[in-house]
Parts: structure tokens; sequence; C-alpha cells
DNA sequence: GTCTATAGTTTGATAGAC
DNA sequence: GTCTATCAAACTATAGAC
């Protein structure tokens, strides 16, 4: 529900609904709607990019733990779009303290491996600054599915997480595969 | 103000102390809050698209055209964050009306010119999904600022437009530069 | 651990004076 | 065009019975 409208957008009565138990009974759970929300998001990101990161230290060249990557990270994206929208949404609406949460439980294990991948790529290159673009590569994609149906050329194909890691990889394969 | 809270996270009494006026003089301007919303989104994205556009559609290879569209898009996205939250806002909230108004008021123009000059780039290539990159690059940049700090090799300066310009201009260049 | 009942606040929106 | 006053609903959170 977080993901799909928020944290201002859901209260603490449409939480009670969901899960069938009064409003009241939820704060017996929790003390307030801030410390559920945090409980939710500490559950929503835990373990989840393990696969990511998992993907980028195995055995290969470079380019094939870079594919390896852009096909796990695809394919979290396709399975679990509330967790793309849940990160998106600390990125927009996340006060320090949250940041600083997301960035060691999600981000830091499988943005390292990035780092790293990204030196052997390219060398010449700031790492932390590939690392990004290697990510957002993939991320926008998805990000932007809902509105590129409106867009000139847009298909749903364009949608299929395959299809997204197959270009991502053709892309950074031109950029860095022979150089 | 919509761009930092969201819909749900600003009141008309918010808006109403925040322009010197009554929350009941509001009403006298707008039929409602999700009309006010509405024209507010309407002329935060009038004509911001347009210098995009113009750099893309200027004289010059596809290669001078290219590095011009990332100067001319990381200008933008550093010089306006609200515009750039209130795109990635709509983006995850927005309704089908919504996204539809966003696509031809603010994308179609620079996204028409991304596709021709992503055929001449890359003729091989889909032209839909590389524009789609292309602005993804520049973009996820802006949007992990705020939690980049925590990560490792996060510096101040990759905030600096010019600086996220040059990495995605030469990144982009690698790619399709020769070929 | 869940409920009903409710306190106290904030919300979107309206009525009517000026 | 702006105001004060206000309504009805929704909100977070608590009290107290079971």
């Amino acid at each position: 529900m977080f993901a799909a409208r928020g944290y201002s957008g859901v209260s603490m009565r449409h939480i009670s609904q969901a899960v069938g138990i009064s409003a009241a009974a939820l704060y017996h759970h929790f003390p307030d709607k801030e410390n559920l929300y945090l409980e939710a998001m500490a559950h929503a990101f835990t373990d989840k990019a393990a696969g990511i990161t998992a993907a980028l230290e195995g055995s290969g060249t470079s380019l094939e733990r870079l594919e390896r990557f852009v096909d796990s990270f695809t394919g979290l994206m396709g399975d679990d779009p509330d967790f793309r929208a849940l990160l998106q949404r600390e990125l927009l609406d996340g006060d320090e303290i949250r940041l600083k949460l997301v960035a060691e439980r999600v981000f830091l294990g499988p943005f390292q491996a990035m780092t790293a991948l990204a030196e052997e790529l390219a060398p010449e290159c700031d790492p932390h600054m590939l690392a990004i673009s290697m990510a957002g590569l993939v991320l926008f994609h998805f990000e932007t599915a809902p509105v590129r149906r409106f867009l000139p050329g847009g298909r749903p194909e364009h949608n299929d997480p395959k299809i997204i890691a197959r270009h991502v990889t053709r892309l950074l394969s031109r950029a860095f595969g022979d150089g």
C-alpha cells in the first residue's frame, strides 16, 4: 500500500482493514504510524539485493558478470514492482535517517560489487559514477513504463525484463566490450 | 510544495499560508484541490523541455548533438530540482489522464528528437529503448543524489551537472562514437 | 491481542458578510 | 476577491472492557 500510494496516502484505517483487525489493534503492535512504516520498509528491503551481489561476485570475465548483473537486476525489478516503487519513494521522501537505512540495508552490498566491476570494465572512469549509470540504465526503463505507451515507438514488449536486459547489456557491451 | 511533499502531503491550508490568503479564498480561484494541482502541474511543465528539443534539433554531427543534449538535460535538471521531482512523482502517482498530459506536454517533443538521434547513432538498435536509456543515464544521477553520500566513493562533485554531463557523454561516446 | 468508543486534530470544502 | 466561521469527514492516537 505504501508503494502504491505513499506514506501520507495510506491511513492506519486502510492498513487495519487490509490486515483484518481494528486500527486500535495496530497500536498494540506498533507505537505509531511512523514506526509501522519504518518496520515495513526494513522488512521490504531485507535481503532484496543479495541476488544482485551474488551475480556480481560470481566467476567469469567482467563482461560475463556484467551480463549476469543486468539479468539479475532486471529480473528483480520485474518480479517486485512494489520494491522498486518503495525505493523511488524513499529517494523522494526519505529523510537522512531513512536514506541511510536504505543505503546500508539495500544499496551498499551490490554497490560495492558494482564499483569493483566498474573498475575492471573502465579503469579510467569514476567507478562510483559508472555504477550509478549502470543502475539507472536499468531502472529508468521500469520507472517510465506507465508513460511510455503514450510516446512514439512504445510497445508492450519494452516492459519485458528480458528485453530490457538485452538492450542494456548490448549498450554497455558496446561501450566496454572491446576497449 | 507538491514537489517536496507530494499531493497528499500538502493541504489547502499549507498552500493558503504559503501564498498569504485564506484557504477559502483558494476556492475562489480553483474548484477543488485536484484542479489546483492539475493547473500547478500544467504550469510547471509548460515549455520546460523546449531547450532540450532545440539542442537535439540543431546542426552538427550526431555526436555533437548528443553532447549538446546531455549538457542541456543535465543543466535543466540541475537548475530545477522541483521539476525533476514533480516528474518522478507523476511517474509514481499519475493516473492515465495525468500521465498522458505529462507525456504530451513535456516528453513528446524532446522524445521524438531523441529517437531520431538514436536512429542516427545506432540504426540497429531500438530507438525508443535507446532514447529511454539516454534519459535514464542522466536522470538517475540526480535521483540518487540524496543517498549517494552514504555509498562508497560518493563525493559532492558527483552532484555537479557539468561533471554528470561529462561522464554520461563519455559513456555514450564510447558506445556510439566510432561504430 | 482484539475490540468499541472516543478524544483531539486536521482535512477538503461551503456559507455568507464585506 | 478576501475574510471569518463552520461543517462533515477522515485522521492519529488513546482509554478501557473483554
